[in-house]
RNA sequence: GUGCCUAUAGUGUAACGGUUAGCACUAGGGUCUGUGGCACCCUCGGUUCGGGUUCAAAUCCCGAUAGGCACC
C-alpha cells in the first residue's frame, strides 16, 4: 500500500496489447476470472498507489475530501479509490497549492489510489443542470431542457465552444476557461493515478441532432487531452451519445481507437433502474442496461471500464453484469448527509422523530464502526439537531455498506454466480 | 390596587368589516445517481374564552382570562 515499489506492477501484469496501450503508463489492469453466466469480470487494477479489487465503488471526494470523512476514516470503510474534482479544486485552493503540497495524496493524506474527473460534468452540472434544478438523471423538466438546448441557448453561467467551455461561478464571479488541454494540465499537476478527458456531459434527453455536434467536439478534445498528456499518469477516454445507440457505439468505436488507458461511460444514461424511458418519446426502453450493452463489447476487454455517476444499490449488480469495472456515485455520502442511512433493510431515513427511541444500531447485520458503536435513536438526535458528527456517522456507515455490497458482488462473480 | 397596551397553527408573524385566514420555521410524508453540508415538492395544524353590534367580525363594542409596561 506504500507507495511505488510495492505498487509496481509485476513484469506481465500488463494485458495491453501494443505499445500504445502500455506507454509507460502507470497502471494496469489484470482480469482474474470473466463471468460465463455475463460479462461481469474480476479483476485488479493496479496504480502507483496500489492495487484496487475490481468491480469497485469509487466514493467521490470533489474538493479532495469525502465530505464530513477524514481520510483514514474513509480507508476504514474499505474504500479502495477515490475521485476528486478538476474544476472544484482549480477554482479552490488551485491546482499549484495541491502540486506544492506534494499532490493529491500527500495533499489529503490518502497514500491509496485515485482519480479526477475532468470537469466535463460540470459543463453540464453547473450549467442546463444548474439553470433547470435537474440531475443529469432528469424526469422532469426535460421539456425545457430540450426547447433551451434547441433554440440553441447557452446556459446561464458557463459558455461552451469548440474549444472549451467558460465557466463563470454565480457565487464567486470568478470566470475560468477549461478545455481538453487545460483540464490535462490541471489533472496532471493534482497529480491523481487516473485522470478523466474533458468531455461534454449533455444535459438528459438532448435531441439527436445536438448530440452529435456535441460528440463532435467530445471526440475532438479526447484527441487533444491524449496529446496534451506530458506525465505518465493513466487517462481514459469518455464514451458519450446519451440514448442514441448509433451514436454511443460511433463513440464507443472512436474512443476505442485512441491510446486511452482505460474508459468512461458519460453522460445521460437514462433510468439506470429499469430502462423504462421516461421521456416520452421514443426513447422507451433505453436505460443504463441497454447502453451498457451497446457499447462495452466494443472496447478492448483489456483495458478497464469506469461507469461515471451511477450507483444505487440495486444499479450495481446491473451495471457489473455488463462489463463495468468502477464506478463513482454520490449516493452513499450525498444520502448520508441528508440523514438517509442504506440498510440490508433498505432506506432509513434518520430525521424521523420515530427513530429517537430506537435503541438499534443502523443496521444490526452491519459490522461498521457506526453500527457497533452507536444507535439510531443516537443518531436521529444528531441529525435532527443537525451536529455535524450525524454526517460522519452515516457517511461512515453507507461507504462501509456499500463496500461490503460490493465485495459480495465480487464474492459471487469468483463463484461463478452473477 | 389603578391606568394603558397586547392576545391569530407548536413558535414567530400577515390579513380597508366581505380572502378558502396568508407566510416562515417546526412537525409528518416525498424527491435527489461524474457532490452546493444545498434545494425542491406534498401534508397536518390557527383567530384565548363569553356575550353583543352588523347582511357579514380575526377585525368594531362590553366583560372574563393571560402576558407586558407605567403608576401607586
Amino acid at each position: 500500500m506504500d507507495g511505488w515499489q510495492n505498487a509496481r506492477p509485476r513484469s506481465g501484469a500488463f494485458p495491453f496489447r501494443g505499445a500504445a496501450a502500455t506507454l509507460n503508463r502507470m497502471i494496469g489492469f489484470r482480469i482474474l476470472k470473466k463471468s460465463k453466466r455475463s460479462r461481469a469480470r474480476l479483476g485488479v487494477l493496479t496504480t502507483p498507489h496500489g492495487e484496487v479489487e475490481t468491480p469497485t465503488l469509487v466514493p467521490v471526494g470533489t474538493l479532495a475530501a469525502v465530505k464530513a470523512m477524514r481520510s483514514d476514516e474513509v480507508a476504514a470503510t474499505r474504500t479502495q479509490m477515490i475521485i476528486a474534482n478538476t474544476y472544484h479544486l482549480h477554482l479552490m485552493p488551485g491546482e499549484k497549492v495541491v502540486k506544492a503540497a506534494g499532490g493529491l495524496q500527500k495533499f489529503m493524506n490518502w497514500p491509496r489510489p485515485m482519480m479526477t474527473d475532468s470537469g466535463g460534468f460540470q459543463v453540464f452540472s453547473l450549467g442546463f443542470g444548474r439553470d433547470l434544478g435537474v440531475g443529469k438523471v432528469a424526469k422532469h423538466f426535460v421539456n425545457k431542457i430540450e426547447q433551451a438546448v434547441e433554440r440553441g441557448d447557452q446556459p446561464k453561467s458557463l459558455r461552451i465552444t469548440d474549444d472549451g467551455v467558460r465557466f463563470i461561478s454565480p457565487l464567486t464571479g470568478d470566470e475560468l476557461f477549461l478545455g481538453p488541454k487545460e483540464s490535462v494540465r490541471i489533472q496532471e499537476a493534482l497529480g491523481a493515478d487516473i485522470m478523466f478527458a474533458f468531455d461534454e456531459c449533455t444535459p438528459p434527453r438532448v435531441s439527436r441532432e445536438y448530440m452529435k455536434k456535441s460528440l463532435a467536439r467530445t471526440h475532438a478534445w479526447a484527441k487533444r487531452c491524449l496529446e496534451a498528456r506530458r506525465t505518465s499518469q493513466a487517462l481514459y477516454g469518455i464514451v458519450q451519445g446519451s440514448l442514441y445507440e448509433n451514436l454511443r457505439k460511433e463513440s464507443a468505436r472512436f474512443v476505442n481507437g485512441l491510446p486511452f488507458d482505460g474508459f468512461g461511460i458519460g453522460g445521460d444514461l437514462g433510468d439506470a433502474q429499469g430502462g423504462r424511458g421516461s421521456s416520452g418519446k421514443g426513447d422507451q426502453g433505453v436505460g443504463t442496461k441497454k447502453i451498457l450493452e451497446w457499447t462495452l463489447p466494443l472496447l478492448d476487454e483489456r483495458k478497464p471500464r469506469h461507469l461515471l455517476g451511477i450507483g444505487y444499490l440495486e444499479d450495481i449488480e446491473t451495471i457489473v453484469k455488463q462489463g463495468i469495472d468502477t464506478f463513482d456515485c454520490t449516493v452513499p455520502t450525498h444520502y448520508a448527509r441528508r440523514g438517509i442511512a442504506f440498510t440490508s433493510a433498505g432506506r432509513l431515513d434518520l430525521g424521523k422523530a420515530a427513530f429517537l427511541n430506537d435503541r438499534k444500531p443502523l443496521d444490526p447485520k452491519c459490522g461498521c464502526l457506526t453500527c457497533a458503536e452507536y444507535t439510531r435513536s443516537y443518531v436521529a438526535h444528531l441529525v435532527r439537531a443537525k451536529e455535524i458528527t450525524a454526517a460522519t456517522l452515516i457517511t461512515f456507515h453507507n461507504l462501509h455498506y456499500f463496500n461490503s455490497y460490493v465485495e459480495g458482488v465480487r464474492n459471487k462473480i469468483r463463484k461463478g454466480l452473477l
